[in-house]
DNA sequence: GTATGATGCCTACCGATTCTAGGCATCAAC
DNA sequence: GTTGATGCCTAGAATCGGTAGGCATCATAC
């Protein structure tokens, strides 16, 4: 039963957010079922992780939020990334690319 | 004064100190100099961060220690990878790199 | 018709881990 | 003799993702 979702690494998940936001506007289930489909499956963000991470993402003014109706006919409230969200994606992915860069060099070492 | 030293995330750590010992014992100080290094100097681990993680990893078993004197004449504490160690290195590498390519999957995304 | 599962939102609490900020000792260099 | 590097450690704060719950609506299956 496909225990082979990966646990997040503190730190991911907002810029996993940001970047799904800057596909589009989307309420919060989409946007676990859009990392979940654009992952292939590999990332599974909870529900119990997702909200309160939305919550302190908009506090920073990452995104912004308000409640509509969308195409299937029910309540939700769609999340936008502001200019300052998409500033701090880059941010996020310039780090994370550093960090990924840095562990690689680690990784490459015999000594 | 390179404020330019990324900051781990969470569940990296044990990954660069399972893997600076794989190429050899080391005591705690040098592993973080070890670290250091072979990252070209991006990431620098805090004694508070590596004092206790030791502490973890000793009592799950991935290393073993010793107290000795090292060529200088002083003494310090031998952290050493057991071979439970080294597959939990395979195990967090694989974790690692299945990571950053389902990260590189949602980034890669243009819908 | 009603039970179930998917969709949609939320909260409270737990657990893990890293960092900050201290303490302490030795030694070399200035 | 003071400073900085080397060497070990701890206590406490902060962060953040997960677990486990609650609640409502809707479509589908039985």
């Amino acid at each position: 039963m496909a225990k082979d979702k990966a646990d997040l690494l503190q730190g991911t998940l907002d810029m996993l957010i940001l970047k799904s936001l800057s596909l589009g506007e989307l309420h919060g289930y989409g946007i676990i079922q859009r990392i979940r489909q654009l992952s292939d499956e590999m990332l599974n963000v909870e529900q119990g992780s997702l909200y309160p991470a939305l919550y302190r993402i908009e506090q920073k003014g990452w995104v912004s939020a308000r409640w509509d109706i969308h195409e299937t006919g029910r309540e939700a409230k769609f999340y936008k990334l502001t200019r300052t969200g998409r500033k701090q994606l880059e941010t996020q992915e310039a780090s994370w690319d550093r960090l990924v860069l840095a562990i690689a060099k680690v990784r490459q070492a015999t000594l």
